[in-house]
RNA sequence: GCGCGCGUAGCUCAGCGGUAGAGCACUACCUUGACAUGGUAGGGGUCACAGGUUCGAUCCCUGUCGCGCGCACCA
C-alpha cells in the first residue's frame, strides 16, 4: 500500500544504493555488448567544492539524456571525475593554515604543503560526489577520476612533453598578466576588467636641452615612470615633430630618455605623447619591440626593459633607492608627492576607467615581463575551428558557434605555466647553463643532458606547475584511460555529447577541441549543449556577498531531487538565463505528489500490470483514447529530449500527467473500474496499469527517484518488481491513435465542460444536482447512455433525459453542434441567460465578421495557400451555424418569458 | 568600438507567419470514494516602439528606445 504523500527523502537514498547494487550506471554492461556507445564526460568538478546550482542543472541536464538513451539500449558511459583546481584549491588551504596560525606554505615548504594539500583532498574530496549521487546523477562511479591521479598525470606529462618536442609548447619571455596576490602568472581568460573610479596623472617631464622646457605624459600608474625607456609621439604630430630624437630627463630616477616617433599615440588623446614603460604595459611593450633595435633601447639596462615589480613584489636594482621594496600603490603616493614637490604634476583628472583584475584573488593584474611556458595556440586552433564549420562537432543552440570562432580565429599564445604548487609540475630540468630539458621523468632528462653536455651535469627541476585547464583539456581521452589504448578509449571516444555553460566555452571546450584534435584525430564530441547560467528570481547573479544564492541541497531537502530537477529542466529552454523561483519547485513537487496520487489511485482500484498486454486489444473507447494521448505524449517527449529541448520535453510529459491522465482519464475510468462489466473493468485496469507504467517511464530521465519507486511497487499482480526502471526499455508506441475514440471523449470532455462553466456563471452551488436534457441525435444519445454515470458525476447531474426541444425556460448550452438544455427555470434568472446567449451571439457576430474580412479580400482568396483558406471557411460556416443555434435557442428563451 | 541575446498576463517564462499559452500570484466556489502538495470556474495581454516585406506579422527584415552578457581598447 502507497503512503497517502510521496516522502522524496525516505526513498532517495535507498534507490539510489539500489542503482548502484545492481550495476544499472555500468558501462559495457555484458547485455549491451552489442549496442551503440554514448558518451558524456561529466564537466570536472573542483574536487574540493560542493554543489551549487550552476553543477545542479549542468548535471541534471546529462543525467537527463545519459537516462533516456540508456533506456533506449544504448551502452552508456557517463564518465564522472573531479578536477584538482589549482589556484582555487591551493587558495583554500592557504586560507586554512592562515586561520589556525599554522606556518605558511613558504615557511613550510613545497612538499609539506604539498602533503597538506592532499589531505585536504582526502578530508573533502568525497563531499561533491555524494552531492551529485544526490541529485540522482547516473555516473558510472567505478570509473570515476581525477585530474591529478596517476593514469591522467601520466597523460599530461606525454602532452607536453610531445607538445614540445613538436614545437607547440615553448619557453618565451614576455608580458604576462602577474597576479601580485598570488604571485604566479595568469592566462587572459582569468583576467577580469572591471570598471573603477580613478584618476589620471599628467607629469611634466623637462626637455634635456632646456629644462625650462617640460613635455607632458599622462598615466593612470604613476609608479611605473620609473621603468620608463621613452617617451612616443605620432610622427605627424606638428607639436612634436622637432623633439623627436631629443632627450628628456625622467625625474626621480634622473634618467635621460628619448622622444621617439611611433603610429600607436593618438594626437586627440591627452597630450599626445606616452610614457613607454616596455615592461609594464603591453601596448608600450609593442612600441618597444618595434624599436628595439634602436640604439637608444639598445643601449638602455636590460635591453630597454626595466622591471620594476619582482615576483616578491620588491623593486629592483633599476629602481631609485627610495622606492625600492615598496608596495606599488605606496609607491604611487610616494612618486606623485615627490613629483608635486618638484612643481612636475601638471594635472590630476578624475577619470572612470576599465582596470584588470584576478579572477581569483581580485587584485589588479600587474602585466611583468617573465619567461613562462606557452602552447602555440594557433596552430592547434585551426582544426579545431574546422572541424566545427564541417560540422563534425555542432554547437546547440548554433550561434555559440560565432563566440567559438571568434575567439579561435584571434587566439593569443596560451601561457600555461603558474607559479604556485598544487598541479602537475612542469617536466623541464634546466642543466647549470640554463639548458632547458623536456623530458617524460628524470631520469630520461638526465640521459639527454649527458648526451648534451658529454658528462653528469645537476638538474633542477622546473617549480612551476600548469595551469589547471590544461589537464582539464585532455579530459575527454586521459579518463578512458589514454595514452594506453583501452577498449573504453575505442567504444567511447569521440564521445557524443559535451553538456557545458557558456562561461567555459573558451576555457574548457576550446582547449578540449585543440587537445583533442592534436592527439586523437578525431573531436571530442560531436555535439556541444551549452546552457545558461542559474540566477535569482530577481535575475541577479547567485553569489555569497549578495547572499541570494540558493543551495539545491536544501532545496532536494526541502522538496526532493526530482522537484528540483524537473523545475530545472522545465526552465532550461534555449540560449536564456534561468532565474530560479522556489515557487517554481514547489509546484513541481506537487506535481510529483500528483504522480504519486495517480498511482495511488491505481492500485486501489485493482489496476495491475498485465504480462504481455497489447494495447492494440483495446475495445474500450475510453482506453483507446488514453493510449493514443499516451502515444502522442511519448512523440513529443522524445522528439524534444532528441533535439536538446528540454522545457518541451518537460511540459508535454507534465501536461499528459495531469491534464489528460489525471484530470480526464482517471475521472472517466471510475465507472468503467467499479462497475459491472467485467471484461471492460478489467481491460481498464489493464490500460491505466499500462499508461502508467509508461509515464513512469517517460518521466524517468527528469524524475528518476520517484519513478522508480513506483516502477518497484507496481509489479505484476501486485509484486515489487525486480528489474530497475533506469534499465527499462523507453516506449515505442504506434498506430494506438482513434479519431472515433478522441471524437467521443472529446465530448464528453466539451459537454462537461460547458456544464460546469454556466452552473458557476449562474451561481448554481457545488452540491446542488441539476437535471439535464439533450436535444440530440441518436449517436449523442447512444454516446450519453455509455457516459451517463460519469457524466452525472463530473457534471453533478440528477439525472440526463432526452427530448425533441427544450423544456421552456431552461439554460442552453451548445456543444458540439447540439443543444444541451438544463431545465433550470425557477432557479436561474432569465434576464440573466438571455444576457449570456447575447454575449454568445455577439461573439459569433465577431467571428464571423472577422472571417468575412479575410474571404473578402481577393488578394487572401488568390494567395492564401489552400489549407488555411479552407480552415477559415470552416471557421466561417461553424460560427454562422453556431449562431444560428444561438438564436432559436434565443426565440425559445423569449418565448418562455 | 565589435559581437551575442533579451523586452509577451501582476511575477517568472514558453511560443512563433494563419483567431495569444503555462506555472506562480489573484477572485469565487468545492473537504464528491487518488490527491487541499487537491478540484472547478474565472479575471487579467494594443506580444517595447516605428517603419518595411507579406493575402496575413507577436513571430521575418530595418531602425529607435530600454536592459543584460561576452570580447577588445582606453597614455
Amino acid at each position: 500500500m502507497l503512503e497517502k504523500n510521496y516522502q522524496p527523502s525516505e526513498i532517495e537514498n535507498r534507490i539510489y544504493r539500489a542503482w548502484e547494487e545492481a550495476g544499472a550506471f555500468d558501462c559495457m554492461r555484458p547485455e549491451r555488448k552489442a549496442a551503440a556507445p554514448y558518451s558524456i564526460v561529466i564537466p570536472p568538478p573542483n574536487v574540493t567544492g560542493s554543489l551549487h546550482m550552476g553543477h545542479a542543472l549542468n548535471n541534471t541536464l546529462q543525467d537527463i539524456l545519459v537516462r533516456f538513451e540508456r533506456m533506449r539500449g544504448r551502452d552508456v558511459l557517463w564518465q564522472p571525475g573531479t578536477d584538482h583546481a589549482g589556484i582555487a584549491t591551493q587558495m583554500v588551504v592557504e586560507r586554512q593554515l592562515m586561520e589556525h596560525q599554522e606556518p605558511g606554505r613558504r615557511e613550510m615548504g613545497r612538499d609539506a604543503f604539498l602533503k597538506r594539500v592532499w589531505e585536504w583532498k582526502a578530508e573533502s574530496g568525497g563531499t561533491i560526489v555524494n552531492q551529485l549521487k544526490r541529485l540522482g546523477a547516473s555516473c558510472d562511479w567505478r570509473r570515476e577520476r581525477f585530474t591529478m591521479d596517476e593514469g591522467l598525470s601520466r597523460a599530461v606529462l606525454k602532452v607536453f612533453v610531445e607538445l614540445y618536442r613538436a614545437g607547440l609548447i615553448y619557453k618565451d619571455k614576455r608580458l604576462v598578466n602577474w597576479d601580485p596576490k598570488l604571485l604566479t602568472a595568469i592566462s587572459d581568460l582569468e583576467v577580469q576588467q572591471v570598471e573603477v573610479k580613478g584618476q589620471m596623472w599628467h607629469f611634466r617631464y623637462p626637455l634635456a636641452d632646456d629644462p625650462t622646457k617640460f613635455l607632458t605624459v599622462a598615466t593612470t600608474r604613476p609608479e611605473t615612470m620609473l621603468g620608463d625607456g621613452a617617451v612616443a609621439v605620432h610622427p605627424d604630430d606638428e607639436r612634436y615633430k622637432h623633439l623627436v630624437g631629443k632627450l628628456v630627463t625622467l625625474p626621480l630616477a634622473n634618467r635621460l630618455i628619448p622622444v621617439i616617433a611611433d603610429e600607436y599615440p593618438d594626437p586627440e588623446k591627452g597630450s599626445g605623447a606616452v610614457k613607454i614603460t616596455a615592461a609594464h604595459d603591453f601596448n608600450d611593450f609593442e612600441v618597444w619591440y618595434r624599436h628595439r633595435e634602436q640604439d637608444y633601447f639598445r643601449k638602455q639596462l636590460n635591453g630597454g626593459l626595466i622591471n620594476l615589480f619582482t615576483p616578491e613584489a620588491k623593486m629592483n636594482e633599476n629602481c631609485p633607492e627610495q622606492y625600492r621594496g615598496l608596495d606599488r600603490f605606496e609607491a604611487r603616493k610616494r612618486i606623485v608627492a615627490d613629483l608635486e614637490a618638484l612643481g612636475l604634476v601638471d594635472q590630476i583628472e578624475k577619470i572612470t576607467h576599465v582596470v584588470p583584475h584576478g579572477d581569483r584573488s581580485n587584485v589588479v593584474i600587474e602585466p611583468y615581463l617573465t619567461d613562462q611556458w606557452y602552447v602555440d595556440a594557433k596552430t592547434l586552433a585551426k582544426p579545431a575551428i574546422e572541424a566545427v564549420k564541417s560540422g563534425k562537432t555542432n554547437f546547440v543552440p548554433k550561434n555559440w558557434e560565432k563566440t567559438y570562432f571568434d575567439w579561435m580565429e584571434n587566439i593569443q599564445p596560451w601561457c600555461v605555466s603558474r607559479q604556485l604548487w598544487w598541479g602537475h609540475q612542469i617536466p623541464a630540468w634546466y642543466g647549470p647553463d640554463g639548458k632547458v630539458f623536456v623530458a617524460l621523468s628524470e631520469d630520461e632528462a638526465k640521459a639527454e643532458a649527458k648526451k648534451h653536455y658529454g658528462r653528469d651535469e645537476k638538474l633542477t627541476r622546473d617549480e612551476d606547475v600548469l595551469d589547471t585547464w590544461f589537464s582539464s583539456a585532455l579530459w575527454p581521452f586521459s579518463t578512458l584511460g589514454w595514452p594506453d589504448k583501452t577498449p573504453e578509449l575505442a567504444r567511447f571516444y569521440p564521445t557524443t555529447a559535451l553538456v557545458t555553460g557558456f562561461d567555459i566555452i573558451f576555457f574548457w571546450v576550446a582547449r578540449m577541441m585543440m587537445m583533442g584534435l592534436h592527439f586523437m584525430k578525431e573531436v571530442p564530441f560531436k555535439d556541444v549543449y551549452i546552457h545558461a547560467l542559474v540566477r535569482d528570481e530577481k535575475g541577479a547573479k547567485m553569489s555569497k556577498s549578495k547572499g541570494n544564492v540558493m543551495d539545491p541541497l536544501e532545496l532536494i531537502d526541502q522538496y526532493g531531487a526530482d522537484a528540483l530537477r524537473f523545475t530545472l529542466a522545465a526552465m532550461a529552454a534555449q540560449g536564456r538565463d534561468i532565474k530560479l523561483a522556489t515557487s517554481r519547485v514547489e509546484g513541481y513537487r506537487n506535481f510529483a505528489t500528483k504522480i504519486w496520487n495517480a498511482a495511488r489511485f491505481a492500485e486501489m482500484n485493482g489496476a495491475k500490470r498485465v504480462a504481455g498486454f497489447d494495447p492494440k486489444s483495446a475495445k474500450e473507447t475510453l482506453n483507446k483514447w488514453i493510449l493514443g494521448e499516451t502515444e502522442k505524449a511519448v512523440r513529443e517527449v522524445t522528439e524534444a529530449i532528441e533535439t536538446y529541448k528540454f522545457n518541451e520535453a518537460a511540459g508535454a510529459a507534465y501536461r499528459f500527467v495531469w491534464s489528460v491522465f489525471c484530470d480526464w482519464y482517471v475521472e472517466l475510468s471510475k465507472p468503467l473500474l467499479t462497475g459491472a462489466d467485467g471484461a471492460a473493468k478489467a481491460e481498464t485496469q489493464a490500460t491505466a496499469a499500462f499508461v502508467l507504467d509508461e509515464i513512469v517511464k517517460l518521466l524517468h530521465p527528469f524524475m528518476p527517484f520517484i519513478t522508480e519507486e513506483l516502477w518497484r511497487v507496481k509489479g505484476e499482480e501486485g509484486e515489487a518488481r525486480k528489474s530497475m526502471l533506469a534499465l527499462a526499455e523507453w516506449p515505442k508506441l504506434a498506430g494506438l491513435e482513434d479519431a472515433k475514440a478522441d471524437s467521443e471523449i472529446g465530448w464528453v470532455v466539451d459537454l462537461i465542460t460547458a456544464i460546469r462553466s454556466v452552473r458557476m456563471e449562474m451561481n448554481i452551488a457545488g452540491g446542488v444536482q441539476i437535471p439535464l436534457q439533450l436535444i440530440a441525435g441518436a449517436a449523442t444519445k447512444a454516446r450519453a447512455e455509455r457516459w451517463m454515470e460519469a457524466l452525472k458525476r463530473l457534471a453533478r447531474l440528477s439525472e440526463i433525459t432526452f427530448a425533441d426541444s427544450p423544456p421552456k425556460g431552461s439554460v442552453q448550452l451548445l456543444v458540439r453542434g447540439e443543444i444541451a438544455a438544463l431545465p433550470l427555470a425557477g432557479v436561474v434568472d432569465l434576464a440573466a441567460e438571455r444576457t449570456r446567449l447575447e454575449k454568445e451571439v455577439a461573439k459569433c457576430d465577431a467571428d464571423i465578421e472577422r472571417v468575412d474580412k479575410k474571404l473578402e479580400n481577393r488578394d487572401f482568396v488568390a494567395r492564401a495557400p489552400e489549407e488555411i483558406l479552407e480552415l477559415e471557411k470552416e471557421r466561417r460556416r461553424d460560427a454562422q451555424e453556431r449562431k444560428s443555434k444561438i438564436l432559436e435557442a434565443l426565440e425559445r428563451l423569449k418565448g418562455a418569458a
